[in-house]
DNA sequence: CCGGCTTTGTGAATGCGTGCACGAGTGTCT
DNA sequence: AGACACTCGTGCACGCATTCACAAAGCCGG
């Protein structure tokens, strides 16, 4: 009986929010708040205060009327939703540009995703060592999966080596893929994949920046659009 | 004359569908596809077949019924919608592991996005050379942006320094943000901002994770879960 | 030129997410 | 003890996104 069930399925986008919460909740900690209301947490996450009080009910009845939540009592119910109560080894594949930036970024061990081991193809690559980890062959994929029990795979390949570097993270087990590659995965259903793609991104942004010339400067020079930018 | 108005505003969804179906319709163009069926392409997109008509819909009427579309063509208008008829020099606050990944990942220039300029506070940094691009002093910002016309920033600093390169950038005159750092950056109105969040994903893939294995073993074993998955 | 086949474009139904507004607790001060 | 100020939890209404389903439109073969 240490666990209560969540009483419903949490909706995809809160649970997109709870690690923000999260993060920001853990700051405040650090900051030796140990109280803080919706109307505040709301503000540093940068939503809305109802939706703050929404999300958070979807854990349960944490807060106190009148006064807040108790800070810390939060991260550890957000934490456990979220299952990081433990550490979620992920492995890496393809140890290019980005595979090395992600692997010598601490940041990954530190939040609870060390890395358990990186794996490309090529030769040359192989038996370097980033971030602490030594690169091995992609054939040693199967066995870091199972002997390091992982369940989340990183696919940081150039694009025409993503699909196959996803078929062999869920032959060798993992069920979780973070895609990196400017591609889509075809994976089976029970596969859950997040993709990250930064070409995406910035041509969403330039669609926007297009807009914003576009039905308001005719003229040719496009000069200094900057002044009278206040936060 | 030359352009139509678009019909309408794009909805935020359909936007940020509009870079995939670009990238596979470029890919199908090279494979000299010449017309390409909604089916056919939500199939590569991996969405519904109605999604794929609805969204280029807002685009105007530009497939033929009984045939599909015309990808050239099709390539041509998301292009325009997009603003991706220019460039658009991006430039890079932070030189750190991840900045410089940024930076050597040629797909960056490649699509449309060209590095105009990398910087740093730290002098150690400076002057180093990154995928061609010399790091330079943040001081320079200001100056960078100006003379190359820069629109879009990407803040690739430590947490704890992004909030202010979220300020310098805006004072420069840059009006899109890309955020890399695990912070919530507050910015005017006006400025949009894009993040991108490597931990977040991580902990969205860890509740799954979690979940899935909530309520079904209970057995400590985690043996071999693969098998049975087939695309 | 007609009938059948294909595929688009879109109205309508449904579902999901957001934000308001307010009742229901909680703490504080007199 | 009672009144007041504060803040949570949530019902409700609204708007956006997804999906279905079908009429409209184009192609082709005979």
């Amino acid at each position: 009986m240490p666990v209560e069930r969540p009483r419903r399925r949490i909706p995809e986008a809160t649970v997109a929010r709870l690690p923000v919460y999260l993060r920001i909740l853990a700051e405040q900690a650090d900051l030796e708040v140990d109280r803080i209301s919706s109307d505040r947490l709301a503000e540093l996450a940068g939503v809305n205060a109802a939706k703050v009080r929404k999300d958070l009910s979807y854990l349960g009845s944490y807060g106190t009327r009148g006064v807040g939540y108790e800070v810390s009592f939060l991260v550890y119910q957000i934490r456990r939703e979220l299952g990081l109560t433990h550490d979620w080894p992920v492995v890496i594949v393809g140890a290019g540009n980005l595979g090395q930036a992600l692997a010598g970024y601490g940041g990954f061990g530190e939040r609870g995703f060390p890395v358990a081991g990186i794996v490309d193809v090529d030769p040359s690559k192989i038996g370097t060592v980033l971030g602490g980890v030594r690169v091995r062959h992609i054939d040693e994929l199967a066995q870091i999966v199972q002997s390091r029990r992982v369940n989340i795979g990183v696919v940081a390949t150039p694009p025409a080596a993503a699909q196959d570097a996803a078929e062999r993270l869920v032959r060798a087990g993992v069920t979780s893929i973070l895609n990196f590659a400017p591609v889509v995965l075809t994976v089976p259903r029970s596969v859950e994949v997040r993709k990250v793609d930064l070409a995406v991104e910035l041509q969403i942004l330039s669609y926007h920046e297009q807009r914003r010339s576009d039905g308001q400067l005719r003229s040719v020079g496009a000069a200094g659009i900057s002044r009278s930018a206040s936060a």
